[in-house]
DNA sequence: CAACATTTAGGTCACACGTCCTATTTTGTC
DNA sequence: GACAAAATAGGACGTGTGACCTAAATGTTG
């Protein structure tokens, strides 16, 4: 818990920029102007712009892998915990209305640029796939489980995709009420199964 | 049916860089060497860079317009029709697995940087949406036409995010094979109500 | 207090970009 | 063939960017 908090605001700043502007139209002054800092300081932090990308793509990763944990706490059964998933959509709806999700925002964009850092951020993806293959997994569709992870995954970028297009408080809430609806299928389809 | 090559040639060009590399990381420099043109001639077709976005975008809606009047005249049926839509992944998976989905990469894009255009490339969801919206109504799911096309729409744009993080062939294959499963639900549903 | 490492500020640099301008060439018309 | 219009080439300008550098400030330790 080493308190830098410089080197944290920066990161902190940048991971908000990016999400809000994109990493590429967001510059060292946009940054620095958030932290309070001067421009030339934080090549002290980090040596160019790649760097903070992967500190941001970190800081990410860390902040998923905190969620998804808590997610593990918080939900008693594996359709409660997918269930939470579902709902970041509800959640974070303004944000995605406004900017779409973080996620797939960024991986399409670093995969336009042909980044070096595309492989990281698509790890932000592999993160939630594998963890809702897990859950999948403890529901009894361990035959399917990643099949139905990544069709959940899809259809939650689908509808940020379309949320941040066509800014639709409605849709959002129809399109989740279909995926708890879909979700209670695969149950069924379990049950039946044993 | 003006022969304005050279103009026509920077349009094709800067639609293609648009959505191989992005709006904002195309540069005049790659259109001009791209049409084998010098630089500070295309200023005189346009003025200035968001006039050749919104001659891509008028381009992508014309070509968008006659895709789906072209399906409209193959398709025998609605469902028919529907599935053209939903083969688009297919056909298009090459490049989609690269550079993503040309509409929804583009209206992501430009609502990160707040551009002006970004109503008028949104028109090209809504020329998909209003097409599908048309055939679910000819399907005789007249009430719920425009959900369905919504829900389509949001799971076609999934698959292509996703399949351009993960360059997944199959998983491509089957989410459009789940797709067509779904839109025969839909007949059913049809046949049950009717 | 002195010596030192850490951190910050601000200036500079080269470069690429969008834009603009002006010659030059090509094309079309009488 | 003469002349205007359209089209092209190539350079110039200002700005913003990522990157680098050095000096000052701050903090830490003996």
């Amino acid at each position: 818990m080493s308190a830098k908090t410089t080197r944290d605001d920066i990161v902190a700043a940048a991971d908000q920029l990016f999400y809000h502007k994109g990493f590429e139209h967001t510059s060292f002054s946009h940054v620095a102007e958030a932290v309070q800092i001067s421009r030339g300081n934080f090549y002290y932090h980090f040596k160019t712009k790649d760097e903070i990308l992967a500190a941001v793509i970190e800081r990410r990763l860390a902040k998923t892998r905190d969620l998804l944990a808590q997610w593990e706490c918080d939900g008693e059964t594996p359709e409660a915990r997918i269930r939470s998933f579902i709902q970041i959509l509800i959640v974070n709806r303004a944000d995605i209305k406004r900017y779409g999700c973080p996620v797939g925002s960024l991986c399409t964009e670093l995969a336009k640029l042909n980044h070096v850092a595309q492989a990281d951020a698509n790890k932000l993806f592999t993160l939630f796939r594998n963890w809702l293959r897990k859950q999948f997994t403890q529901l009894g569709r361990k035959a399917d489980a990643d099949v139905l992870a990544m069709h959940l995954l899809a259809r939650s970028q689908g509808v940020s995709t379309l949320a941040n297009a066509f800014h639709g408080d409605k849709f959002i809430k129809r399109e989740v009420q279909e995926m708890c609806d879909w979700l209670d299928g695969c149950l069924e389809n379990t049950a039946v199964a044993s």
